[in-house]
RNA sequence: GGCCCCGUCGUCUAGCGGCCCAGGACGCCGCCCUCUCAAGGCGGUGGCGCCGGUUCGAAUCCGGUCGGGGCUACCA
């Protein structure tokens, strides 16, 4: 049997590290397996999900390079992907499930199951009593007469339900602990609890990779799905693995609101997606002993879900950082130009190409490079104050004006020749020491104390631009 | 409260009974290199939560304890 994932979010807000870590890790065992990667948009809530969500996930996706088998806008034999498109679908099920006795309808509101609870002593907070269980005929038209709906609920067997986690082992739940559950609402919505697994039963998902939080609902859907299987919607029922939270400041788990996990901050600050992929990947998993860096090709040719260690991680973005500039380092050079390039989307591609060699290997993302760049991109640079407090006072002035003198004169304007002028001027003329030489020259250039090596600089800034901006520097 | 999961350096991990008085990475601290910043090189700091048990032998297996986290909606 070829091996089925999917990646199922709802649409109501922007993705977040935990939920790309999600997919990864479902999208990487598929492609180890040569299996399926479904993706599915849980858009049932009306109320949260919206339009500009769901652009921005199907474009976010791509953007991480994680391609879908089956999903919107590729279709696929299980179609439609989007839930909000598949009610009659539900509406069917529901009617079966109901004939079949598999859910019953439950008028109590959660204030009379609490009072329930309280008069005979046990705990308010245990969840629903099954009270709706075996109502009559009249008793249900009596609830109706009062004006009130029921939702529909699942009847839980009273006795254990356990399951083999593909990543912590088995785990069980004792008779009675978990209540029936509620998977259709009174005005007659299907909610999650019916769609998700019954969705994964329809789309043949082999293999349920998610978020630990919804492993206390594990037993719940097993109990659905048998009643599935019973009506005969399915005929098998899914492994299901559990990954560890990935956790952010405060160890809590990452959430939609947390600025940290935001896929769009690191999108649009820079990071590659192989970068970031890669740094995520390492929370919870490992390639091997004495390594960290690696490719997606790599990392789906050593994936296994069973590999998957269940502790919780700590998002750590100064390590994100690192594993991304090292995926920077790693790109060939006309590819990390090409790269460089949309960051700077007014600069001459030509010159981003010749620049991109002078940043690649001090940057930790691509928004630093295009911020390294910009004294060469920009018609005028902006000078920082305080660099120029720092260089540009009587010492600097003296060594610009002998290195303009210098340069002025020079024959070929390339960075060996400048360097060479510069080092017999000021190094050797004026016996500076090299630190003191340049620094003035380069926030005369550049604007700041930082900048990409200077001679190089000089040269692609050209003799024009550099002497016009050694002038204006001097007082 | 109830149910469930988890527990190796500050952080992420390797380790699946002897190879470990625990290895790597990030961070941090030194040194080297150096036109700034990086990169690179060298060295250092630092951990098996605790208590029992099993065993000739435990980070590795079992029990307990403590600690952390999650779920407990007519959200997903």
């Amino acid at each position: 049997m070829t091996i089925r994932v999917r990646f199922a979010p709802s649409p109501t807000g922007d993705l977040h590290v935990g939920n790309v870590r999600t997919a990864l890790f479902n999208w990487a065992y598929a492609r180890h397996t040569k299996g399926t990667f479904v993706f599915r948009v849980e858009d049932t809530d009306a109320a949260r999900d919206s339009d500009e969500s769901y652009a921005r996930l199907l474009d976010d996706l791509r953007w991480l390079g994680l391609d879908w088998d089956e999903g919107p806008e590729v279709g696929g034999p299980y179609g439609p992907y989007r839930q909000s498109e598949r009610r009659a679908v539900y509406a069917e099920t529901i009617d079966k499930l109901r004939a079949a006795g598999h859910v019953y309808e439950s008028f109590s509101t959660p204030e009379e199951t609490e009072a329930r609870h309280r008069a005979a002593g046990r705990d308010p907070k245990l969840g629903y009593d099954g009270f709706d269980r075996d109502l009559t005929d009249e008793q249900r038209a009596a609830y109706r007469a009062e004006g009130r709906l029921p939702v529909l609920r699942v009847r839980m067997p009273d006795e254990e339900i356990s399951w083999h986690d593909l990543i912590r082992g088995d785990i069980s739940f004792a008779p009675g602990s978990v209540p029936d559950f509620v998977v259709v609402r009174g005005n007659g919505e299907p909610l999650y609890t019916l769609t998700n697994p019954l969705d994964d039963a329809l789309m043949r998902i082999t293999h349920v990779l998610r978020g630990e939080d919804l492993m206390p609902s594990t037993p719940r859907q097993i109990v659905l799905y048998r009643a599935l299987i019973d009506i005969g919607a399915t005929d098998f029922v899914p492994s299901f693995g559990h990954l560890p939270f990935v956790m952010g400041e405060g160890n809590k788990k990452l959430s939609k609101r947390a600025p940290e996990g935001s896929l769009h901050r690191y999108r649009e600050g820079g990071y590659l997606p192989e970068g970031l992929l890669n740094y995520l990947a390492l929370l919870g998993w490992s390639i091997g002993p004495d390594r960290d860096v690696f490719s997606l090709d790599e990392m789906v040719a050593a994936f296994d879900i069973a590999d998957v260690n269940a502790n919780s991680a700590r998002f750590d973005p100064k390590k994100c950082e690192v594993i991304n500039a090292t995926h920077i380092r790693m790109l060939p050079a006309p590819e990390f130009a090409r790269r460089l390039g949309e960051y700077l989307p007014d600069a001459d591609p030509a010159l981003v190409e010749a620049a991109a060699p002078l940043v690649q290997e001090r940057i930790q993302t691509l928004v630093e490079g295009a911020d390294m760049l910009r004294f060469l991109v920009d018609a005028d640079i902006e000078m920082d104050e305080a660099a120029a407090a720092k260089q540009l006072g009587d010492a600097g002035q003296q060594v610009l004006t002998a290195a303009l003198l210098a340069l002025d004169a020079l024959p070929s304007w390339d960075a060996t020749s400048i360097e060479a002028a510069l080092q017999a001027a000021l190094v050797e003329g004026l016996g500076l020491k090299p630190r003191n030489a340049y620094g003035p020259i380069r926030v005369a250039v550049t604007g700041r104390t930082v900048s990409p090596p200077l001679f190089e600089s000089l040269e692609l800034l050209g003799r024009e631009r550099s002497l016009a901006r050694l002038r204006a520097a001097v007082a």
